[in-house]
DNA sequence: TCCAAGGTCAATGTATACAAAATTGTCAAC
DNA sequence: GTTGACAATTTTGTATACATTGACCTTGGA
């Protein structure tokens, strides 16, 4: 069984979610986490995304302790934990089962990503965010800037530029300060290809990326602009917009088949729980 | 300790998540759920809806499984839940700990909810919402329209306009046929005070309720007819709008004390653990 | 041959025992 | 008196054994 990691397609193999060198799914143990119950967490998720097991299908505690190697009671809990994150369905009561995405899903949540991220500059707006919050996010755009100038080398420093985004949306969420919009963007993009990461993991290697993802930088200015300026509505408009710019990618992920077509339910939404596998 | 299930100022006592005829928090064992975590789950929901444990203080797992009358297995379980609906917070290594609400995360859950409604209706706008659902929504609009008729007999229907309001904003969500917007309404909505019937029952016996409802109400029907008449934009600023006329009704009921005081952090947001209750 | 009822078995739900980690209390030294 | 380290105790994290529920298969009857 050579499925290894996320995307064995993609050559350079890069991990699904920053985790720093985890393992990959067959093992699920190299990686040196506090607890048993990450370690279980991490591994089912690597599990799920990398498509060892497929949607629908259903993940039983003790087949799952036996292939990490740790008894039930940590399964159980990163189990419980998964269902929260959206990426497995809790049967009545007969345990758990890979939840289902159907691509419209991935634009659903890409669209809301947008939506939370549009609302927290708008706050961010009309609140006046502290001149530390705009410096810190002139700073990481000045950095991303600096890949992109030479348009021969930029793919050399893809690692770079997927931290520097994320760390741009994280600071355009944190600017808004409202703890209960940053507990449900978090939860959002916990599902999977919701983040912004995860995007630009299956985009980079696609044709015209560049132009995508320096127009997606030239947003990131105007919206800090708008921030600065106090014009609230422009700058949620702006977040907005920047999500049709990530659903266009996304679409012609799907075409090209760089998404794990795995993740995606084939037959109908949320299929049965077919206790067959 | 006379303090007894929520709102020991209300005499009519009524419960606060629509769960019909649970126990109080001091038994949490007089109901008769499936399995023990979910008796855990209300048991210890209502332990801090109800201020019998304070923001910031530490629950420990023993402690609780003496209370409840059954091992840590379904405490821990049930702590776990918790987590993600934002009731308690996780400590590192130690445990967990009730979660402090401001006011100011009240206000800003309402909000939210607010957007995702918007989001909803204009979803449902602009993809053009089936002939069933409206009639649905129009046949609750008319129901809680008959319940407002009698200015002087009105409260002695407040279930059932508790009721026929949640509906309608359940359907509302439903109407988008968004599955991944409705789970992060169910995430927001699970949060003290956050859902459209916890802040009825904090509001209708506060004077000049009854104009507040039937404003709300007349809302109601806007956003119903954008939504069948394809008007998209009107339709989430409606929605939008409809979240003012609750933050209004949130000031008052915190002004006016309704609100149980032991849910808000009178100190500093988010204290740190405390140790010591 | 099909349907139904019962038994068997596997998997989840729960309890408890054990291990590891952290906090707290105590004692001694500065 | 304060500060440091060490030990004792409490508490969480994990494993395993048991109970109970639900599913599947077999067997009997129509």
């Amino acid at each position: 069984m050579s499925s290894y990691c996320i995307h064995s397609a993609s050559d350079k193999a890069l991990s699904w979610r920053g985790g720093r060198g985890v393992g990959c799914a067959t093992t699920g143990v190299t990686m040196s986490d506090a607890t048993q119950t990450e370690r279980a967490g991490k591994a089912i998720r690597d599990l799920i995304i990398s498509g060892v097991v497929l949607p629908g299908e259903r993940l039983a505690e003790v087949q799952l302790a036996e292939r990490l190697n740790m008894s039930r009671t940590p399964v159980r809990s990163a189990l419980n934990t998964l269902r929260y994150e959206g990426l497995v369905e809790s049967l009545p009561g007969r345990g758990y089962a890979v939840a289902s995405f159907a691509a419209e899903d991935l634009r659903h949540a890409v669209e809301l990503r947008g939506l939370l991220e549009g609302t927290a500059a708008r706050q961010a707006a009309e609140r006046g965010a502290a001149i530390f919050e705009v410096d810190q996010l002139n700073r990481v755009l000045r950095d991303i800037d600096a890949l992109f100038e030479d348009q021969t080398t930029w793919k050399d420093h893809v690692h770079e530029y997927i931290n520097l985004n994320e760390e741009f949306h994280r600071l355009l969420i944190e600017s808004a300060q409202n703890p209960v919009l940053a507990r449900l963007y978090e939860q959002l993009i916990k599902l999977p290809f919701a983040s912004p990461s995860d995007l630009v993991v299956g985009y980079w290697h696609l044709p015209g990326s560049y132009e995508k993802f320096t127009a997606a930088q030239h947003q990131h200015w105007a919206i800090v602009e708008s921030i600065t300026a106090g014009r609230g509505t422009r700058a949620e408009f702006l977040g907005r917009e920047h999500a049709e710019i990530t659903t266009k990618a996304l679409g012609e992920m799907l075409r090209s088949g760089a998404l794990s077509r795995d993740l995606m339910a084939t037959a109908a939404r949320r299929p049965r729980p077919a206790a067959r596998g």
